[in-house]
DNA sequence: TCCTACGATGGACATGGTCCAAGTCAAGAA
DNA sequence: TTCTTGACTTGGACCATGTCCATCGTAGGA
């Protein structure tokens, strides 16, 4: 992702500080921020960049699939910037924490055709639930 | 599903109507439900029926495992009352529309304990991706 | 350097969900 | 059957997350 704001250059974006910012706190972190902990981050740098800016600009970096937005318990969403190399969550059923994992196999040729009911499957997610050894 | 009543009454649930009333919605259903919607059908038969008793019970359903939330785009949670055969979703990126599926495989079979980090893991949630004839 | 369209701002608003004090009632006891 | 009691329900305030919009600011091309 440390090329990230020379695609964006390259798609004709804009680039302002408040982007440039919201960025690099997405990159600098391997845990998977919420909104606002982004907007936190960001405003320790930039300390009038507003929450909106930055809900705008998560949502341009999800729809340009730089980053994958995860919603694994209905409440905040959170933005994953691991989104070039597929991998699975584990989640914390404890304390929410959220870790990246890789597993063998693929979801996507385990649902046969006559059971995709004429809809164009586009992706997969999985994600497996547990205790973290903290909280077991 | 059509013994869920005894069961809760067999776990020393006081049976209320507003209870019964929301079980009832669930087993009639086949599509996954919000939790306003559960309370929108459940108050055509109840009319006086409170919002904060639809969120308790439907807490306390899925609590006991009679009920799977669902939160597949970060708004608002659905229910899954299908709880007892395992299954994954087929979600509409366009319209939302929810769809049991049954694939083949055992992702949790995929996940090699070095890729479980000391997690007690007990389940795991699978979901399809992709658009439905009608929005395709 | 100057222009201008695109982006940022912040505050109002929308939605989904939770909390709580007070009232109600299911079901066991007598 | 009636009584009793604590679990359940109610409705409205409140909270968290996210969206919208009118206005202002500025990146980057001319």
């Amino acid at each position: 992702m440390s090329d990230l704001l020379e695609r964006l250059r390259g798609r004709g974006w804009r680039m302002t500080s408040q982007r440039r910012v919201v960025a690099e706190v997405l990159d600098g972190e391997h845990v998977h921020l919420t909104a606002d902990e982004v907007h936190a981050r960001a405003a320790r740098r930039l300390p009038e960049i507003s929450r909106a800016t930055v809900y705008n600009t998560l949502g341009e970096l999800v729809s340009l699939g730089e980053v994958v937005e995860v919603s694994t318990d209905g409440r905040a969403k959170r933005y994953d910037p691991n989104a070039h190399r597929p991998h699975q969550h584990l989640v914390c059923s404890g304390c929410g924490t959220i870790r990246d994992v890789h597993a063998t196999g693929d979801p996507l040729a385990d649902l046969p055709a006559e059971e995709r009911f004429g809809f164009t499957v586009s992706g997969v997610e999985v994600t497996y639930r547990g205790l973290c050894p903290a909280c077991a």
